[in-house]
DNA sequence: GTCTATAGGTGGATAGAC
DNA sequence: GTCTATCCACCTATAGAC
C-alpha cells in the first residue's frame, strides 16, 4: 500500500491495522488473522505483543480515547465568552470525528455490544474530563444571565453531545436521509453540520430575550435528584 | 417468565427471544443456541422458520422499525401548531424507545456492524416516513414565522432525532455521566430527559424575539447543495 | 522477535427419526 | 412440527523451531 515506512514500531502497526478492522467490521467479526494480514505480520506475532484478542481491543480503545479526549479539551479551553467556547467545543469535537470517522463507532459499538464493560474506565475518564468541561461551560452561562436557566446543564450536554455523535454513528442513515452517495456525507456537508450544531446547541441555550417562550412549562420540580 | 401464554405462535416467540438477546448482546456473540434455549425450544427448529441466522435477524429488524414508525407517526399526526406537534413526536419517540429500550441498539448495531446492509430497505422506510413527517413540521413551522429560518430543516431534523437517539444508544456512559444505578437512568429520568429533549428542541427552533442571536454567522452560501 | 504448525473449542447448519 | 445427533468450517491460542 505504501512504500514500507520504516518502523512504526511494530506495536503501532498492529495496533492501527486493529483500529480499522475493528471499527469497519466489529470485535467479533475481526479475527486475529486479519489483523495480522492488514498489519503485515504473522497471526501468532500478536500474541507476542498482547496477551490476547480482548487486551488487544482495550489498548485500541484506549488509544484512541486518550487522542478524543485531548483535543476536544484544548478545543474549548482558552478564553472568551461561553457561548464562543461552547461553539469551539462543538467544533472540536466534529474535526476530530472527521479525521477519525471510525472512532465513534468504536466507542458506540463497545457500549452497544458489551455494555461498555471494556471501557468503564476510558468512558469515566470521558465524563470527569469532557462531559464535565460542557457541564461547567454550560453552568457559567446560565450564571452569566447569557444562556437560559431553565434547562439542565446535564441534560443540555447530553443533547449537545448527542447532536454530533448521533451524525456520525448513524452516518448509513444519515447519508439516505441527505441524500448522499454510497460513502456516507461529504467533507463538506460534515463542515456544514458542525457548524449547524453549534448553531443549534447556541440557540437553545440562549436566553431569550425578554418574552417568554411560545410553549408552557410547569416548574417541574426537577425529578431527577435521587 | 409469564405463566406459558398459550400459543404465540411459535414463530413469534422465537423472535422475541431473539429480539432480547439480539439486542442485548449483539448479532455475532448471539448464538442460535441460545435462541433456541431462551425461547424453549431446539435450536434444530429455528431452521425449520428460518432460512438461516441472518434472515432471522432481518425479521426481528422489520418487525420493529415497523412498530416504531406507526408510534412515531400517531404521534405527531394530528392537528395544533407546529410547536406543539413537534413537541408531540420527540415524546412519542421517547416513549416507544422507554417499552423498547433495546430497540435502538438494535438498528444502530446494524448501522455500524453491517453499514446498514441489512436494514436499508427499513431505514429508506423510516426515511420517507418519520424523518420526513420532522422535516415537513420545521418547514412548516419555519413558513408561519414561529420557527427561525436560518436552519436548514434536514440538519434540524437530524439534531432533534440525535437527542433521543443518543440518550438510549449511549444508556451505559449516560449512566455513568448522571451517576445513575447499574441499570441506567430510571424511568423517572427517561421522562425527564423527554421533556428536557422537547424543550431543546423547541427553544432551538423559535424564533428569537426580535433582536439577533448573540453570535456572529457569515450569510453561509449552503455549501451543500452538490 | 518472528515464523510454522496445530491443538482445542465453538458455532452454524443439516440429516433424519419420531 | 419438533427433536437428536452430528458434520464441517473456522477461530483463538499455544508449542516450539529458527
Amino acid at each position: 500500500m505504501s512504500p514500507e515506512p520504516p518502523d512504526p514500531s511494530r506495536r503501532d502497526q498492529i495496533l492501527d491495522a486493529a483500529e480499522r478492522l475493528f471499527a469497519g467490521q466489529g470485535f467479533a467479526r475481526t479475527t486475529i488473522k486479519q489483523i495480522g494480514r492488514a498489519a503485515g505480520v504473522n497471526s501468532a506475532l500478536l500474541y507476542y505483543y498482547f496477551a490476547d484478542k480482548d487486551q488487544l481491543y482495550r489498548e485500541v480503545l484506549q488509544r484512541f480515547v486518550a487522542g478524543l479526549v485531548a483535543r476536544t479539551m484544548s478545543g474549548s479551553a482558552g478564553g472568551g465568552p461561553p457561548d464562543r467556547r461552547l461553539r469551539a467545543f462543538v467544533e472540536a469535537q466534529v474535526q476530530t470525528l472527521a479525521e477519525h470517522p471510525h472512532a465513534p463507532r468504536l466507542l458506540v459499538r463497545e457500549m452497544i455490544d458489551y455494555d461498555a464493560a471494556h471501557a468503564v474506565a476510558q468512558i469515566q475518564h470521558l465524563s470527569v474530563t469532557g462531559f464535565r468541561r460542557l457541564c461547567d461551560l454550560i453552568e457559567e452561562g446560565q450564571r452569566a444571565g447569557i444562556f437560559r436557566d431553565d434547562l439542565d446543564p446535564r441534560f443540555a450536554a447530553i443533547s449537545i453531545i448527542a447532536q454530533v455523535g448521533w451524525f456520525f454513528v448513524a452516518r448509513p442513515a444519515v447519508r439516505i436521509l441527505l441524500r448522499q452517495g454510497p460513502d456516507g456525507p461529504s467533507a463538506d456537508v460534515v463542515r456544514a453540520f458542525g457548524r449547524h450544531a453549534a448553531d443549534f446547541a447556541v440557540a437553545a441555550l440562549t436566553a431569550p430575550a425578554g418574552r417568554p417562550r411560545t410553549t408552557r412549562r410547569p416548574p417541574r420540580g426537577q425529578s431527577r435528584k435521587s
